[in-house]
DNA sequence: ACGAATGTCTACCAATTGGTAGACAAATCT
DNA sequence: AGATTTGTCTACCAATTGGTAGACATTCGT
């Protein structure tokens, strides 16, 4: 007899409203909208989190959340001095969220639009990962062990290219490549080599 | 005596609304909230453009025509057998509509999300500017003039790569650097060095 | 000079927005 | 058992949404 955990409605409405907000857009997702696609009204969504904003932020948390693990769970199983490693673990890990939670990132891109409020907090999550990550970049600029003069631009060309990478669907569809599992390895896969032969010297390796 | 050409209220509608459209998003854009920077009511607004769709295509079909149109001046300034020359073209042009233009920028990026109506307009209007350049791409990667496999794969990474360093703005804030002039003339510099290492065989340049 | 087209306006409209108040039932505590 | 907390609901609300109808003035072709 399987157990059936049930899941609370306050974890089901932030769940759902990731998904919204990451795909739809913050603006473009209502209240009525989200309620109706979880069987609730709007007021037992008003009940567990006070307003739209609250509502955000909470989402913006958890998402935040789930990002740092994944980038912890990198961080923590390659050996910090292979900036490699580390490097194909990120492309890898974010590659999987692109495929088993897309609207993660989705909430993620909403947020470097330049109005946006929900920026800050996401910023003030990852900043201390950001500042890890760019320390061990500098070293291994200084060791010759990565091609590259910024630290700090380097990271953020690596993170924009990967995360474009694994987000812009519809960039590529309109390219005639229909998205799909083996597409979405296709494109890590290049994408690895790219980055590769951009970082790393033909000495190494 | 300087001679002040009128700007039509219907062009003037077009601009503002791209760059609304291209910052605070579609949904997050009301007729009202336009009308009123525009200093005139939203019905002048539906006088010109019948619905608020019509309105968006009417930006998404000047947003292209103007990408479109920077993207061949690079293409006709530049040596067609010189992959590089029109990647550094490229990225100049992206960049100098990152300064000058960011909401058109925007606007693209909008139109990525896996909703996006505006998706399909725009991708019919860029799709042959996307063939011809696959197709260098692919005679070049065959004469070995580029590093890679695949030639539409490496087109749409040079896509993700030149559009998420030019545009994720608030990202590059949340790493502690301010963007002015300056860093984005840094970010370019960076970025280019990154794809010509990753672009091109030690051989050539 | 005059009718027609052009363009902006006021006045509405129904639907939707985020949000409040409070009834009601089930679970929990004492 | 009785009181209280928890969670969902119905019933509203004012403000905003995209959009229509039509008055009014200006410009233009004749």
């Amino acid at each position: 007899m399987p157990i059936v955990l049930p899941v609370s409605t306050r974890q089901r409405i932030l769940d759902t409203a990731l998904d919204s907000f990451g795909t739809t857009g913050v603006s473009g997702t209502s209240l009525d909208a989200l309620a109706r696609s979880l069987g609730l009204r709007k007021q037992s969504i008003l009940y567990h989190f006070n307003s739209k904003t609250v509502l955000l932020e909470a989402v913006v948390d958890e998402a935040a959340d789930r990002f740092i693990d994944e980038l912890d769970s990198v961080v923590r199983r390659v050996d910090p001095n292979d900036v490699w490693g580390q490097v194909e673990g990120t492309v890898r890990v974010v590659f999987r969220l692109a495929l088993q939670r897309p609207a993660l990132l989705g909430l993620l891109r909403e947020a470097s639009r330049p109005d946006s409020t929900v920026a800050v907090q996401l910023s003030s999550r990852l900043a201390h990962h950001v500042n890890a990550a760019q320390h061990s970049l500098e070293i291994a600029l200084k060791d010759g062990r990565v091609r590259g003069d910024d630290a700090q631009l380097l990271l953020f060309s690596l993170y924009s290219t990967i995360m474009g990478v694994a987000t812009e669907v519809e960039v590529l569809r309109a390219m005639g490549l229909e998205p799909s599992l083996r597409s979405l390895a296709a494109r890590r896969a290049e994408l690895l080599r790219f980055l590769q032969v951009a970082l790393i010297p033909s000495s190494e390796s």
